[in-house]
DNA sequence: CCATTATAGTTGAACCTACAACTATTTAAC
DNA sequence: GTTAAATAGTTGTAGGTTCAACTATAATGG
């Protein structure tokens, strides 16, 4: 069997969308070490909500990001190891952590900006904007297909 | 912000992608829970090949799967543990490992299929076949993308 | 008030992924 | 034919995901 053989006749559904997944968050790292950043796509992505709501709890980074709690709580263990962000006790409710980004955290946050632009472009190449709104919406029936329970 | 709020509005194509990913690896564990079955997605994905080309060297899975060598080694590994299938020497060449299936893997492969088709089935709900056409050939102009470098 | 229940976050285990470095073997090139 | 390069697989490390169990705190409801 030649290489990617397989891979490239009869691809299924589950395999495109898992090989897709891979290879873009392989290539937005990939990107961002070209621009000597060190971020992952997940990482980016926990920093997305900090950024636009400054002191947002770890909970509603989970609801914001689709991801675990578990999840958020181990990113922004390493985000705060890399001191991109602290964590803030809420004076009031004392479950709640509130995670604000440091000036380091705001200016990778900036810097990463143009590598996702990058990352998306050459996602969407040769792929106009009728076919992503298609897709788009195809991908959202899915995604509530399978959100349900 | 209430729950998912900011996942339903304005989701783009990454978190889009990453979500159902996530969402339908979930579902195919949770069916075969229900038919009181023990795989993983990833594990179905790699007992297909060993299923059509019984004695399949771990290179020539990896190509088929679109996995790194590394994540086959470690799957084949716990599929090993489980005795659902077993490592082979090439009697030519002593790189190579053939993977063969045990009776025990082969029931199970059989069994998961309709736990497969059932996946399948959930996640193209309200979704014509013009419409997967659609969303495959779009798909597979992304990968194409990615896939190259 | 106090007991139950719900919520926020953490921890540990098991699995998957990627990368780099490594072993062992085969092939190629001189 | 021996050295160099390529190939198959493994190992270790680091990160991400899920689940279940746990701590701590807050809200609810007799």
């Amino acid at each position: 069997m030649s290489n990617n053989e397989k891979l490239e006749s009869d691809l299924d559904l589950f395999m495109l969308i898992g090989q897709i997944q891979k290879l873009s968050t392989k290539r937005f790292v990939q990107n961002s070490h070209n621009y000597k950043l060190d971020i992952s796509l997940d990482q980016w992505i926990v920093l997305g909500p900090v950024w636009k709501n400054e002191g947002i709890s770890q909970k509603n980074i989970a609801d914001y990001c689709g991801k675990d709690k578990t999840s958020v709580t181990k990113i922004i263990d390493t985000l705060e190891k890399k001191n991109l962000v602290v964590r803030v006790s809420d004076q009031l409710d004392h479950r709640i952590k509130r995670i604000v980004l440091s000036n380091k955290g705001k200016k990778l946050f900036l810097d990463a900006l143009p590598v996702m632009e990058q990352t998306r472009n050459e996602l969407r190449t040769g792929i106009n904007d009728q076919e992503i709104e298609t897709l788009k919406n195809i991908l959202t029936k899915i995604y509530n297909n399978l959100k349900i329970n």
